[in-house]
DNA sequence: CCTCATGCTGAATGGGCGTTCAGGATGGAC
DNA sequence: GTCCATCCTGAACGCCCATTCAGCATGAGG
């Protein structure tokens, strides 16, 4: 009757592994990917850095899967909030907020830090990275698209377009997750979208919330 | 008749201690701030490990003082040679080139991407980046105000417009040093023109070279 | 020539930390 | 109850460096 044929010994494996890769996340966040020690996530975890070894092979891999799990919310959340926007103008108004820290980006920024520099030398962060932009410029992309249907947006060049509303994105991301003083949440949508609104030659105000 | 009253003993150690840093910056670049040891700098100077100890206090210290010469001659060179410039559009054009990798930029930025990661954790490093990155927006503040005065720009904010094209460079940045086969030295510098000429409603063609 | 401050070396030291492992506990199967 | 796969622990092991240091080299000053 058993669902598994294998059984499951201890308390909850499961449950526990989970919560070793919410503590890894949140180890990595406040240390960094240099900065965290196997026994810090098995102290955030309340386990020992055996099971942490245990259930990941090494403290490589943990950091890898966690940096994985947090991409995978990331932007699990990103599709799911942009799902109830209404129109091609609503989508972008959302992106802009979402990304400006909104969500669950607020303290992710630090994290896509870590993952450029580690892409910087890791072929398969590389990839990775590639792939999770991509992801997030089609997106863009698809909105530009469905705005240009709607009529609302006419940008000179869609590709172009995108690649300089993405990188904007980066760019301004950089100063809020560096906590610059000249750089605010507020102030950061505020100036993508006003960008948006340039590249995209909506009606005055459209963007503006 | 000696110039200084210490004597200098041994070859030449201010050549020595110059040669160290280069040597450090050399395999920062290759190998990034966490994976830099003390052994491979002395290597790369051909020196013993002890050495780079004596003239440098610790390894991070050595590290730190090589990021400040990157720095320092990075924004020398981009300085001299702005100043070749005729007009801000002119200055403006360098601008988009040099950041795009024309100059001593092009591996910089993978260090910039370092420094970022760093400045994260580390007060000084964060303290030191903001002053630079303020550094940089000033010259293309006082661009964009110059070209304002010559009647060729017409930026809706400058503050904004200052920002917004920083933070794009950064951005498109990110992908050149992360080598995204979408990117391109070329292509970046023309993003970031064409984005510019948006911004500060240039006469059309202006931008281009 | 001496002397001695400064440069310089490479082996030794010591600490930090990833990984391993021997040994328990747990709980389903029978 | 007995057995065994699976979990889990924390101490022990070793490796990898940064840093220290004892000692040699050099060359200016006298």
């Amino acid at each position: 009757m058993a669902v598994r044929p294998r059984t499951l010994a201890a308390k909850a494996p499961e449950e526990r592994r989970r919560r070793i890769l919410g503590a890894a996340v949140e180890v990595l966040r406040e240390r960094g990917y240099a900065g965290t020690r196997v026994a810090d996530i098995a102290d955030a975890a309340g386990t020992s850095s055996g099971l942490v070894l245990y259930h990941f092979k090494s403290l490589e891999n943990a950091l890898a899967q966690a940096l994985t799990t947090v991409e995978d919310e990331f932007y699990a959340e990103f599709e799911s909030d942009l799902a109830s926007a209404e129109g091609a103008l609503g989508r972008l108004r959302h992106m802009g907020e979402l990304g400006a820290g909104a969500g669950p980006a607020v303290g992710d920024w630090a994290l896509w830090l870590e993952i450029w520099v580690r892409a910087l030398r890791d072929e398969g962060a590389r990839a990775t990275r590639e792939a999770l932009d991509r992801r997030w410029r089609g997106m863009l992309r698809d909105t530009i698209a469905a705005g240009v249907a709607e009529g609302v947006f006419h940008p000179d060049d869609v590709d172009d377009t995108t690649v300089r509303l993405a990188s904007l994105m980066d760019g301004l991301a950089i100063q809020l997750a560096l906590a610059d003083p000249d750089m605010t949440s507020e102030r950061m949508s505020a100036l993508w979208l006003a960008a948006a609104a340039q590249e995209l030659r909506t009606e005055p105000g459209m963007l503006n919330h």
